[in-house]
DNA sequence: GCATGATGCTTGATCACTCAAGCTTTTGTC
DNA sequence: GACAAAAGCTTGAGTGATCAAGCATCATGC
């Protein structure tokens, strides 16, 4: 029965704790209609200048593959909350385009899931969230330094 | 373009975080043939004093559904890593058993695993990991805490 | 001592994603 | 300016999980 490094403890913890987190916030999106990785879509959207970007883009910003992308828009092009677009000069890339009703539903969805947000983070003060955060970038910047390299 | 609360930067960190990390992880332990999920039953197991548990307990202790065991556990039978055993006064019960061969599996993967951890924590010291793993589980005993009272 | 309900697990259907293969369009080379 | 290679997206097959329903087994009240 040894126990594990303090990095595993960390990883492990990381894994547990993101699977509680996400429950909550789920739930609170569900209301709208959407899941986390569809609100994600529409916040990456509402990022941009023109609420549009390259599906290819939308993608590796929310840690999708591109077919993951494909399937996951379907459905929302569907309801309206997105459409397509093509873009000028190459006619092989397919533009997302966050509509009227999409940005209506992302500041809608939004306000539920900062205030599930904050529900989540309530035992921790302004100071702890902010140095957990400062952590956390650094953890990822070093996991993908480590990706880098194999 | 209103920007995110500190709560929502704090989780969109940590899932983007997570993301980063389980990848190599994932890639150290499919040498040995098992997924996170699996390592982390044989890990839970060989935590008991004699590597047995209920399957409910197991689900639980690794976030997964009653369901979600039964499948993941079928094929590990299959190749030995694991055993079923019946309970004396409860025929209902199922229990799960680490076997010989499983718990070698488990040491080796480990090591593995925990190679992999130490790499993707290489950017971190001591003493932010440290932090870091405090500060995670403080968020994770709040979201606890507000799932609790939804 | 037997119906009622609770507990523990499995099964069928479905969902969200991945990978590999394929199609179309563009780019670069000669 | 034709043709190989690359880029961008979609599709078919498979994986890992979920939920809801079902089947045993156990516990309780009368």
């Amino acid at each position: 029965m040894s126990t594990l490094s303090n990095s595993m403890q960390l990883i492990l913890t990381l894994v547990k704790t993101q699977g509680q987190v996400l429950k909550p916030l789920e739930s609170a999106l569900s209301y709208h209609g959407l899941s986390f990785t569809e609100w994600l879509v529409l916040h990456r959207l509402s990022q941009t200048s023109d609420f549009t970007l390259k599906r290819a883009s939308l993608a590796s910003s929310i840690g999708l593959t591109a077919s993951g992308v494909t399937r996951l828009l379907a459905p929302m092009e569907k309801v309206g909350l997105v459409e397509k677009a093509t873009k000028a000069r190459d006619a092989r890339v397919s533009l997302v385009r966050l509509t009227k009703a999409g940005q209506q539903t992302y500041t809608d969805a939004t306000k539920s899931i900062e205030f599930g947000a904050e529900k989540v983070t309530n035992m921790m003060n302004e100071q702890q969230a902010e140095q957990c955060l400062g952590l956390l970038s650094t953890l990822h910047l070093s996991a993908i330094d480590a990706t880098q390299l194999d």
